[in-house]
RNA sequence: AGGCGCGUAGCUCAGUUGGUUAGAGCGCUACCUUGACAUGGUAGAGGUCACCAGUUCGAAUCUGGUCGUGCCUACCA
């Protein structure tokens, strides 16, 4: 074996390996386990949000396996309608073309050419996380099966009248010349301004001043409104206002909607561009003057001076107009929400135009009973509160979108406008008995992409023709996800499968943190600190990483300050850590908390327990010397050591245990950290070496520990196999035969169950007490500056008979960690040389001084030791001494607190009596 | 404006139903290349658990409030 881990070197070739054996695939007669990924987009890349998913996805996958369930994990990918088109339209921008240049059928096998090219890329790097998809099911959106369940649900879902074609306002992206649904907008707020106009009154020298942030919007106004108390513009209701620029008159109305402390207490309402003008305009009749383009200039309802500018060269135009006719009252500087698109950026229109939605409120009832009642769990807990808000005041979902990559609306229309849906034109023909000679034209637009997604989970298991896969593994067992696709995912899957399947989609939603950089600020390719996980795997240069965060950018102004940042965070770059220290990174930080800031930190110490584990397993095999032990082993020859770490690992076992099933991967992987590092490693590891190096004189024992220790190492691969799959493949695969496990992987072996048996409370005492003996004259010399090289006498001096015995048994352990050239037992009444001191619980540990140290150390040393003592009695005697304490406390602690107290009382009083003496040889 | 989190060692975080002298990793200090491992070992320093009240025999933990901070939802043109 190599002196340290190479994780390099191992971790392709095992993944292969498993994947070409096929055991990704469920297998056995278990109970069937399922979980269906999230599908990232096709054309993707992985990010830290992936990488941290697909680890905690994986180690319940892979637990569940080894527990013998039947277990699938559903693989595939989904065609992220807006992001791809987006990236092969930039394609086009630069080869000096456009989709509209190329035409549909064109373009969209331009979109399939960029699927095939980098489609892969995903997947690969799903690969190299580790985890054990069964890509032998491997979906796509778009697949065809796929695209057959989406159109039967939106035909069935039309039929009942639960789609339907609407024209209203929507999110417009004028870049993309799509309508996006609410959740696709992000508004941040904004240095604007709010420019104040003077409207003149109609047959009247009187004006009134609207205050507005987009005034290129005054062509398409309505109306003005004032709120109905507003005394200032009582006598102004009913009245009309000359609408500067456009020669339109337009009414004064009064709305419970305005607010009068703002602004001027007037505002214009511009129904076509405003969603709450646009209710306000349903309420009083308003005429709705769409002013704008698809591309958001201006169009031909607006006066002609401004016909075909952009809405920005519009405003300032507009602005420059009302001035120089003296009606620009003021300008003052606003922060506003400005709502831009979150793939474009650019900033959304309310738009009037048709498209198809979702009537969403007979689904949504009965997702929200689905978690009322139980059968789906949030955990953690109160994100069904998110949910529920969401739920509870949910609105109809704009399914369509006017893009070319996607599920095409089966819908057609003819000459006069009719609407006909069904699976294809000639199905329409047939079913509404068309004539050939009618012509029909298929709907142009395409359907959201959450639309498929919210079928995934039953689509992928071959719903509704191919049930086999679908009855078995359906519901799924859990989701893991996180908090921000709640709304955009979560919920609209579990309407869809409830409304098509009448089952849940999966019993349980795991909500992950989000990563972010080690300030907290959220990884963005705008901000420069985004972490490539496979970076952190495979390493990477600084040089090389500055380059990628730079590289690409929107906004090059930022490139400095980025690489600045990036070569303060990373000044050697990245090292290869691994996959298995990156996962585990993973586990140690999903915690119940909502962000996870990424530490390189931890990863380095997890690869450094990699190592720590790779030469454990070195040293327990260099010892077997490549002989194969017997699997039976007598129980009779272990030694106390050899009985603790079994009870160790068993406890370590439970609480692995516990906390997987409450989702705690923190939890476990903090158990399996401290169990292999220190005490399997610091401890047991050490007390082995006494005895597997006195072999010739006494080999039963020897042949003992080293069945434990190659025994308990089998086991604590096998249990951090769900975390760390190639480190522990690795070594198992070299270790098993040595107790005689036959296998061909790790992963397909039984993952270790509690056995209570192994527990045992006599020898955890016994090596605490050894413990504790060994810290004490470690901290003795680690404080008289005794060098570690020197070996030295100890006294141990007590009236128990326990300690005695246990003096005797561990004498030669002591010998060793503690570096002792002897150590004996003194009675109360003998008295030694002078000595340093320490202590444990009612024993007294002595190293002789002559000639080692100087006594003011010594008696600093105890000084410090009884300050800590004073003041932990201190606080206990307060306790004991208080009266309501001692009569209301339950039994148990009082105690226990009293225990303590003497013991603490006896300790102070033995170190107050060594002090006394040092003062008396010192004087 | 509402809702939800969070505030524990220099940094990143644990702390299960209130009962410890408040823990881990990284970092820091000192010593050590001893036959698994310097990606290591041994010892050590470091915290008024944001603040203020309250409940309780007892609060990091429960309640109320204050401050700070983050996110989500809805928004005032």
């Amino acid at each position: 074996m190599e002196k340290t881990f190479q994780p390099q070197q191992i971790e392709e070739y095992w993944y292969r390996s498993w994947e070409e054996r096929g055991y990704f695939s469920p297998r056995g007669e278990g109970t069937p386990y399922c979980i269906a990924i999230p599908p990232p987009n096709v054309t993707g890349r992985l990010h830290m949000g992936h990488g941290f998913q697909h680890a905690i996805m994986d180690a319940l996958i892979r637990l569940h396996r080894m527990q013998g369930h039947q277990t699938l994990w559903q693989v595939g990918t989904d065609h992220a309608g807006i992001a791809t088109q987006m990236v092969v339209e930039r394609q086009l921008t630069a080869a000096d073309t456009n989709r509209h240049e190329l035409g549909r059928e064109a373009f969209v096998d331009k979109v399939w050419d960029w699927k095939d090219e980098s489609g892969g890329i995903i997947t690969q790097q799903l690969r190299r996380m580790g985890s054990s998809l069964d890509w032998s099911r491997e979906r796509f959106t778009m697949d065809e099966q796929l695209s057959n369940v989406v159109e039967k649900v939106f035909i069935d879902l039309y039929e009942e009248g639960l789609i339907y074609r609407g024209n209203r306002l929507v999110n417009w992206d004028p870049q993309l010349h799509t309508a996006i649904s609410d959740l696709e907008v992000v508004s941040e707020e904004e240095d604007g301004y709010l420019w104040h106009f003077n409207y003149p009154i109609a047959d009247s020298d009187e004006h009134l001043t609207i205050a507005t942030t987009r005034p290129e919007t005054m062509l398409g106004d309505a109306a003005v409104a004032v709120h109905p108390e507003d005394e200032r513009y009582a006598h102004l209701v009913g009245k009309f206002v000359e609408l500067p620029l456009c020669n339109r008159r337009i009414p004064i109305i009064s709305d419970d909607y305005v607010d009068p402390e703002f602004g001027t207490g007037c505002v214009k309402i511009t129904p076509a561009h405003d969603f709450n003008d646009y209710e306000m305009g349903k309420r009083h009749n308003l005429e709705v003057i769409n002013i704008l383009t698809d591309g958001a200039s201006i169009n031909e309802e607006a006066p002609e001076a401004f016909r075909g500018l952009d809405r920005f060269e519009a405003r300032a135009r507009i602005i420059e107009a009302i001035e120089s006719l003296g009606l620009l009252e003021k300008i003052e500087p606003h922060k506003l929400k400005v709502p831009r698109g979150d793939r474009s950026g650019v900033v959304i229109e309310p738009y009037l135009t048709h498209q198809w939605y979702v009537a969403i409120q007979s689904l949504a009832d009965p997702a929200i009973k689905a978690v009322e009642n139980g059968d789906i769990e949030f955990v953690p807990k109160n994100w069904e509160n998110t949910f529920f808000a969401w739920m509870r005041d949910i609105q109809d979902w704009c399914i369509s979108r006017q893009l070319w990559w996607g599920h095409r609306i089966p819908a057609w229309y003819d000459y006069k406008g009719n609407v006909y849906v069904g699976s294809s034109e000639s199905a329409v023909r047939q079913k509404h008995q068309l004539s050939d000679k009618i012509e029909l034209h298929q709907d142009e637009d395409v359907l959201d992409t959450w639309f498929s997604s919210a079928l995934w989970t039953f689509s992928t298991l071959g719903w509704p023709d191919d049930l086999e896969y679908f009855n078995k593994f359906h519901p799924t067992n859990v989701l893991v996800t996180g908090f921000d696709i709640i709304f955009f995912w979560v919920a609209r899957m579990i309407m869809m499968t409830l409304k098509f399947t009448g089952e849940i989609p999966f019993k349980k939603v795991y909500i992950t943190g989000l990563v972010r950089d080690e300030h907290g600020q959220k990884m963005s390719k705008s901000k420069g600190n985004i972490l490539d996980p496979i970076d952190l795997i495979d390493g990477i240069e600084l040089d090389a990483l500055v380059k990628k965060r730079t590289s690409d950018m929107m906004q090059p102004q930022l490139k400095q300050k980025i690489a600045e940042l990036t070569r303060a965070s990373y000044p050697a770059g990245i090292a290869a850590y691994g996959t298995d220290a990156l996962r585990f990174t993973f586990y140690s930080l999903a915690s119940t908390g909502r962000d996870i800031k990424f530490d390189v930190g931890r990863t380095e110490g997890f690869r450094n327990f990699c190592n720590k584990i790779w030469n454990a397993a070195r040293y327990a095999m260099m010892n077997s010397e490549g002989d194969s032990l017997s699997p039976e082993w007598n129980p009779a020859e272990f030694s106390s050591a050899d009985r603790w770490i079994l009870s160790r690992l068993e406890q370590t076992i439970g609480e692995v245990l516990a906390a997987l099933e409450d989702y705690r991967f923190d939890l476990a992987s903090q158990s399996l950290y401290e169990f292999i590092w220190n005490e399997y490693c610091d401890w047991y590891l050490e007390l082995s070496k006494p005895i597997l190096w006195d072999k010739d004189n006494n080999p039963q024992a020897a042949r003992a520990t080293l069945s434990v220790l190659l025994t308990v190492l089998e086991r604590s691969l096998r249990l951090l196999h769900p975390f760390m799959p190639f480190l522990t493949e690795e070594i198992w695969q070299k270790l098993a035969p040595l107790i005689g496990i036959k296998g061909d992987s790790i992963m397909l072996q039984p993952y270790p169950e509690r056995d209570p048996t192994n527990f045992d409370e006599v020898a955890q005492a016994e090596i605490s007490w050894l413990k504790g003996i060994i810290l004490a004259i470690r901290n003795i010399r680690g404080e008289m500056d005794i060098s570690p090289a020197k070996s030295i006498r100890a006294f141990l001096r007590g009236s128990n008979e326990q300690d005695k015995t246990c003096l005797r048994l561990n004498r030669v352990y002591l010998q060793k960690l503690a570096k002792l050239e002897s150590i004996e037992w003194l009675n109360p009444d003998q008295v030694p040389p002078t000595c340093a001191t320490g202590l444990h619980n009612n024993v007294e540990v002595l190293v002789p001084l002559a000639g080692l140290i100087d006594i003011s150390a010594e008696t600093a040393r105890l000084e410090k030791e009884i300050g800590k003592l004073e003041t932990g009695l201190k606080s206990i005697s307060g306790k004991l001494g208080n009266e309501n304490f001692v009569s209301k406390a339950p039994d148990a602690v009082v105690t226990k607190e009293r225990a303590k107290q003497g013991e603490m009382q006896a300790a102070l009083t033995s170190l107050r009596s060594k002090l006394d003496e040092l003062n008396n040889v010192s004087a």
